[in-house]
DNA sequence: TTTCAGGTGGTGC
DNA sequence: GCACCACCTGAA
């Protein structure tokens, strides 16, 4: 049954590109047709026109469950002045600066506690098409069906419950190996302990990467990524490999990664950390 | 057929 | 605290 549209937004974010936005490695469920980019929150199905970075607003079609426009406008962190923060950071040296010009238009979402979780402890020793796989896996054997858009079946990221009552064997789905242990377990335990997974809300940056870590299965990177994509914490600085290669060629630091992140991108190191990952996975060097 | 990419957990020092 | 290795699989 292909889904009829429920309402279409008028978003009032500038300095958005969705191309860039979803293909920078914080989202795994949009997908980019002819015309337009198709994904999924909640039980939501969204539809975005392809888009020119110079306006000011952009239509979301939404369909199947209606989701209000505060949401929306949450998901695309609508309530950061990214140009602003932008031009501060591009004045610090000639590599942000052309990261930032090459990444115009990204932001980061904040996506949903859960689904960002499992799918950043599937992401570990992983790559993206890999992951996306995995994920529309999991999706399409334990989440609702939300109904079919341009010939595509979508399904609901599945709830921690759907994912507990799961056995091992049935988690081992395409591509996903032996992280499907650390799915089960880490849904097990939420649902077991009935874990409250907006606790790192409150909680200061490096507390929260603390917290997220009593998952197996979740290490400093992979807690670093739910921090920065889900839970909004900007101090969060995703250390994997390309971005240690981009800290040891671009500015000589081999070590006290931390430290140098605090000292030099002051108040955006999330920020400065995706436009020189998406920069660096995009020249190919 | 073989090699490679990619974080975490566990072990041993 | 650091060095090392096993873990799994799609793609090249």
């Amino acid at each position: 049954m292909e889904l009829k549209p429920l309402r279409t937004v008028e978003l009032k974010i500038a300095d958005f590109d969705a191309t860039k936005t979803f293909n920078c490695g914080q989202c795994f469920r949009w997908r980019q047709l002819e015309n337009r980019h198709i994904g999924i929150i909640g039980h939501s199905a969204l539809s975005i026109e392809l888009d020119d970075i110079r306006q000011t607003k952009f239509n979301v079609t939404i369909y199947g469950e209606d989701l209000s426009d505060e949401a929306l406008y949450t998901y695309f962190d609508g309530a950061r002045d990214y140009r602003n923060i932008l031009e501060r950071l591009s004045k610090k040296d000639e590599h942000l600066s052309a990261a930032i010009h090459e990444g115009e238009g990204i932001r980061i979402l904040n996506q949903d506690p859960f689904e960002t979780l499992i799918s950043f402890i599937i992401s570990s020793n992983n790559n993206i098409p890999k992951i996306k796989m995995s994920i529309e896996a999991l999706a399409e054997k334990f989440g609702k069906f939300i109904g079919t858009l341009e010939g595509l079946d979508l399904y609901a990221f599945p709830s921690a419950e759907d994912l507990h009552h799961a056995d091992l064997v049935a988690l081992n789905v395409k591509a996903i190996g032996y992280r499907a242990k650390s799915v089960k377990n880490t849904c097990d335990a939420i649902v077991l302990n009935q874990i409250d997974l907006s606790i790192p809300f409150k909680l200061a940056y490096k507390e929260a990467q603390t917290w997220l870590m009593q998952f197996y299965g979740v290490g400093e990177k992979v807690a670093d990524c739910i921090l920065l994509f889900a839970y909004g914490k900007d101090d969060a600085f995703p250390i994997d490999t390309w971005v240690k290669k981009i800290l040891g060629d671009l500015y000589g630091v081999q070590s006290g990664y931390s430290d140098f992140i605090k000292r030099y991108f002051i108040d955006f190191p999330g920020i400065a950390q995706q436009y020189l990952f998406y920069y660096m996975r995009n020249r190919k060097v």
